[in-house]
DNA sequence: ATGCCGGATATTGCATCCAATATCCAGATA
DNA sequence: TATCTGGATATTGGATGCAATATCCGGCAT
């Protein structure tokens, strides 16, 4: 029987993938970086198996981009891949709200509300780091009612790459009103058991999202002359 | 420039992972069966490295359920699960189908008949393994023309596991008359560009198969007293 | 100058070995 | 009998070292 206070021991390869994943998505690893297992393996005081292990879980997961003999870089995703990762979103999502709204207590728009106002605070704050795992955790918050495994494990992984998008391009995507009213008409629409509504709106936001983040995206890649 | 008859290499853990893979979607590693790495890095005649990394691989597919310091298991889902599963290809198949029909040209609609007539062949050959390959390809082909890399990535994962499921009974599977109908009828709607009629029957295709392999697998289970 | 060759260097792939952990089982204890 | 304990065994986790492969770079021929 596992203690109240048990800590699910990690393994090194474990705890490695996630502060990589962590690293990739902040941006501190750059699309296209090489990844040098030496390098990482002194970094984390291990030998090279280990981080060989994290990286191959990384490239499973598409964050990394894996050539044989040639070791890893970090993905770089063409905008229509970007597109595409945005419209699995939409596809994923809405199916999930709407099967959730009917199922939601007082506890779940209790902990959607906990979300969107620690949301809200770091749009004061200017706490950007802290916005975007917020905004990602409202989002899954919103579907927790909809009791479906397999598809938030999915959409997980999916969100995995949006989200490192929107990060880069936090500072703007954050200040964005019409989204930040969104976050809020969707918890309502959920209370009021408007699954059409809320279904509606989602398709939206996320699609709004995908344009205005596609624009920046583009705009930073012409910069850079790409 | 890679000679037109050039094999690209694979790694050791590659070729094990496909090796594994097709031997979990065959049951040949049945549900729930302990893998022993000592074991396979004997039967593949390497050490034990490829073959963890192999696993760990399969693992990040959700094949294989991996515990620390214990190893893995062959991963079994339950029913709820596998419903899941299916639910997901509907929704990722359709939108792939209807962004597909419009795009279609001869050479798409060639090679989804050649794959058909396959299929109907290993109907009467009784080739039982080759049906369930048949009739993954089949599918992938209609949507080849969406030109959607992300999208058929992640249906590929998650086809993965209902191709699983459905090979487990495929001797019930293929004789079923209204799926070989809905097949053929899929690319005749496909052909005369009938993208709604294409999209409705291929959602009622999905279900039925999902109806009825969920009946057959809770029937199994209940016999083996679960 | 440009392109090609070959050796030096950097890096990954994998086998082997030892340490850490889990599992099994006989004997002790209540 | 049921449960606990500790040590023997089985199995996985990870470090190290060597082989295989890729990359870099200077000299040579054109």
């Amino acid at each position: 029987m596992a203690g109240r206070r048990a800590v699910k021991k990690q393994s090194l390869p474990e705890m490695i993938a996630s502060d990589l994943r962590q690293r990739i998505l902040s941006g501190e690893l750059a699309e296209g970086e090489a990844i040098r297992q030496e390098l990482l393996a002194k970094e984390y005081d291990v030998s090279r198996m280990p981080v060989r292990e994290a990286l191959k879980r990384l490239s499973a997961e598409g964050l990394v981009q894996w050539e044989n003999n040639r070791g890893g870089t970090v993905i770089k995703h063409s905008l229509r891949e970007i597109g595409e990762i945005f419209d699995l979103r939409i596809l994923i999502e809405v199916d999930l709200f709407r099967r959730a709204i009917p199922n939601m207590t007082q506890a779940d728009f209790d902990a959607c509300e906990k979300l969107l106002s620690e949301m809200e605070g770091s749009y004061e704050a200017d706490d950007v780091s802290q916005w975007g795992q917020s905004n990602h955790e409202y989002h899954m918050a919103l579907y927790a009612a909809a009791d479906r495994r397999m598809s938030k494990e999915f959409l997980e992984r999916i969100s995995l790459h949006s989200d490192r998008y929107v990060r880069i391009h936090l500072s703007v995507m954050k200040q964005r009103q019409p989204a930040k009213e969104d976050h809020r008409k969707l918890l309502e629409l959920a209370a009021k058991g408007d699954v059409e509504g809320g279904a509606v709106l989602l398709q939206k936001h996320i699609e709004r999202t995908k344009t205005e983040l596609l624009e920046m995206i583009a705009k930073q890649r012409r910069l850079a002359g790409e």
